[in-house]
DNA sequence: CGAACTGTTGAGTCTAGTCAATACCCGTGG
DNA sequence: CCACGGGTATTGACTAGACTCAACAGTTCG
């Protein structure tokens, strides 16, 4: 178990990201990093707290140091859709708008860094490389929403199941594909949230993964941790 | 039906955008408007032409002039779900890569004007407002496809269709919403287009603007022309 | 007129949802 | 220690909604 160290008020390089990270300090000169480390803030929330909420004006951005955070709308009538997770190194935020009409929520315990959104905005402003990074984030967030809006469009409930197992392993070794792989990890959602990301019933989630399990393409241990023997066989049942 | 000029090389303003547009020539600069001008080159699809493959190197970005294009994404065994509608002014072309893997078909006859790449990054580097607006562009795409994550996961046949016919209305009439108001429009998608956005099969897409009809929520003439007295009660109907 | 294409309608099937019962996991307190 | 309660997950029985297959209607075009 890592210890966490408490927030300091002293400048100091970025703690932000974690060293082999692509998230954002990897953009900043050093005279940023420094601002950065004064202004910003650091929270932790449990899981199933709301972060962000549906309506708050946003003031702070916020870059994801642990844990995963679900990005949710909600239709009147109180069905929900997930429309996008957020992991380590994910930066949080909507650039350029006064609301998201979406909340976000921890799924996990989350530690976050808070950046002001003045902060953030000049620094945008004086730092192309970082305007850049954020455009090729912002990008990336539409490929994957494309990606996931032909999983719910078009696959059955056993390939949604299996393509949410698949993403989560190539989250965890992201060099997936080349051999026969072998992945293992703690889901950081429950049944309730997957079938909330799959837009399928916590039944029909927990159904496919004892169908999974009885193929023997997932071991399931404590309910949560997964091993998935040949991710190869998972991602053909992914459609 | 509209005479088309053929493209002339002598430089001269934008005839990308139309008058009241938010388009992208807005932002452009009188310089970068002639240099566009030279280097812009017009082109014609009819309905159901592919615009953009699959995997094709992407060598110019277009605007499209008029007509609708649909952005889609296809699985091995053929299924596919349309990800993405662009209606006049709207900019198509993916920043930053090499390739898309996105399709793009012409649902309409549509007219583009073709910037070169090059040229195109080049602008983007020497114009900080247009690299703005692109990303203002990417986040709206980002949040309807958000939006329509939800419609895919969560709705039924009957809201979808409702959602979808609102969507159209709203592109027509983008102040909608005020008072009990009436749109009137034709489809710029096929039935197949309509299932392949919705998730659903043609079959069902055809039934459920039956029943609409039934209500009379809809009229339709031709199988095209759509009038809708009411738009509140299909909103009501979209869920 | 027939062919090709698009759209509508009907009948039967099947997938996933709903409702309900039960199992499992933990923490609390007797 | 075990009993109890609350939350989460699994399983079963039944149902409803959407899909598939198939027939047919309406248009356009040669």
């Amino acid at each position: 178990m890592p210890t966490i160290p408490p927030h300091e008020d002293e400048p100091r390089t970025c703690r932000l990201c974690s060293v082999r990270s692509n998230g954002i300090c990897r953009v900043l000169d050093t005279s940023q990093l420094a601002r950065l480390a004064r202004h910003t803030r650091s929270t932790r929330h449990e899981a199933g707290a709301e972060v962000f909420g549906d309506e708050t004006d946003i003031t702070t951005y916020a870059n994801v140091v642990s844990g995963v955070i679900k990005l949710m709308k909600v239709l009147e009538d109180g069905r929900q859709q997930v429309v996008g997770l957020k992991f380590a190194n994910d930066f949080i935020g909507r650039i350029h708008a006064a609301s998201n009409a979406l909340s976000a929520e921890a799924t996990s315990e989350v530690e976050l860094c808070l950046v002001p959104r003045a902060l953030m905005e000049a620094m945008l402003e004086e730092n192309r490389p970082l305007e850049r990074w954020l455009m090729k984030e912002t990008l990336r967030e539409l490929d994957e929403a494309r990606e996931w809006m032909v999983t719910l469009g078009r696959k059955s409930a056993a390939e949604r199941v299996a393509s949410f197992l698949y993403l989560i392993a190539l989250h965890v070794n992201p060099e997936l594909g080349s051999d026969t792989a072998t992945v293992e990890y703690d889901l950081p959602l429950t049944r309730s949230d997957m079938a909330d990301f799959l837009g399928l019933s916590i039944e029909t989630v927990s159904r496919q993964l004892t169908e999974l399990r009885r193929l023997e393409i997932i071991v399931i241990h404590n309910k949560r941790h997964v091993h998935i023997p040949d991710t190869e066989r998972l991602r053909q049942r992914a459609g």
